[in-house]
DNA sequence: TCTGGGGTCCTAGGACCC
DNA sequence: TCTGGGGTCCTAGGACCC
């Protein structure tokens, strides 16, 4: 009997696979890719193959400390365009398999299907895509994207997991909050505060506790995570984004309040392009100033009217930025836009 | 040791209104 | 002298995800 599954498709080491697909001489060597690829400079690990993550190098840390974790590795730039090319022929290879695909992010989607051998069809997924794009991927099989998703993490690299009803609570319930999607790191140790150090903890934790440490929407929903029972539905219409932004480091830091105003004003009428082939409109401005060593602050003001021009999106970004008081180095400056939802 | 860039959603406090 | 309670909006910050 065919029934309904939600699959989660993950592409291996994603960034890193593609660039090795156009430079095959990498193949089996450490490679990672973050920043400009130079390992010298401030910036972070996109990617690092499995050949890397030997040498304790992962996602998100800094490529100076990836650099001296794993000083034989290839440090490669981030090539964007590559990878939203690579990016659109594995959704292309999910779409022509019947059902709803929903994208959610370069490297990995969700899907709907209705089946009665699931694991069949997340093999012909994998096969599809191999055959088509020279890409890896492991799939996750559950009754809901929570499922879904967290069963993909023990089909890495390159299996197929199934986590439902059924088997959640064996698989999931001796393992830390942080294993699911959605509780991150620091919720975990607010969590651990409180006595939850499981899954399972968290599922028999005190509904009044939850709320009042994580708020009245926030609280009770951690507690359907830890039930395996979260998740909105598969929806094939792209997202309609709420706001853009644009943001830098500055490898120096700046000092000078007028080369600042200067950035700021350069970001909002990049900013203002973007908007405008986009046709979206900003009503508010946000600046983002990151001091040295690493403190963030943010201002913002409601543009005057619903608005994409240049002159508009400079002037409230300048605005905002007078509320700050620049009397230390910034390190980063960013300027987002929140659009009009029509 | 140093910590990117692009997003989303939730929370909490204060203003404001009735 | 003391001033309720609820709703909504705005704003900044924080957590999380890829």
């Amino acid at each position: 009997m065919a029934e309904r599954f939600v699959l989660h498709v993950d592409i291996d080491e994603f960034i890193a696979a593609v660039e090795i697909l156009r430079r095959p001489e990498l193949r089996g060597k450490p490679v990672v890719v973050g920043g400009d690829g130079d390992p010298t400079k401030r910036g972070v690990v996109s990617t690092a193959n499995y050949e890397a993550r030997k040498y304790g190098v992962h996602s998100a840390m800094p490529l100076r400390t990836a650099a001296r974790r794993c000083p034989d590795a290839v440090f490669l730039p981030v090539d964007r365009e590559a990878y939203e090319a690579a990016s659109s022929a594995v959704m292309a290879t999910l779409r022509s398999f019947p059902g709803i695909v929903e994208v959610a992010g370069w490297d990995e989607a969700f899907m709907e299907v209705t089946t009665d051998d699931a694991e069949g069809t997340a093999r012909s997924i994998q096969r599809a895509v191999r055959e088509r794009t020279s890409l890896s991927c492991a799939v996750g099989i559950g009754r809901n994207k929570l499922q879904a998703k967290v069963a993909t993490g023990f089909g890495k690299p390159g299996g197929v997991f199934r986590l439902t009803d059924e088997n959640w609570h064996e698989v999931m319930g001796g393992l830390p909050p942080d294993s699911l999607w959605g509780i991150g790191s620091k919720r975990a140790s607010q969590m651990a505060e409180l006595g939850i150090r499981t899954v399972e903890d968290l599922l028999a934790a005190d509904d009044a506790l939850l709320v009042e440490a994580f708020g009245p929407n926030t609280g009770p929903w951690y507690r359907r995570l830890a039930a395996g029972r979260a998740g909105s539905r598969v929806v094939a219409e792209p997202y309609v984004g709420k706001s853009r932004s644009t943001e830098r480091t500055y490898q120096r830091n700046l000092t000078e309040p007028q080369e600042i105003r200067a950035e700021v004003a350069r970001q909002a009428r990049e900013l203002a392009a973007q908007l405008v082939s986009e046709h979206r409109l900003a009503v508010r401005i946000v600046v983002k100033v990151r001091f040295a060593p690493f403190f963030t602050t943010t201002h913002g003001v409601a543009t005057e009217e619903p608005s994409n021009d240049e002159g508009v999106l400079e002037r409230g970004a300048l605005a905002a930025l007078t509320r700050f008081e620049l009397n230390r180095p910034v390190r980063l400056l960013g300027v987002r836009a929140e659009l009009l939802l029509s």
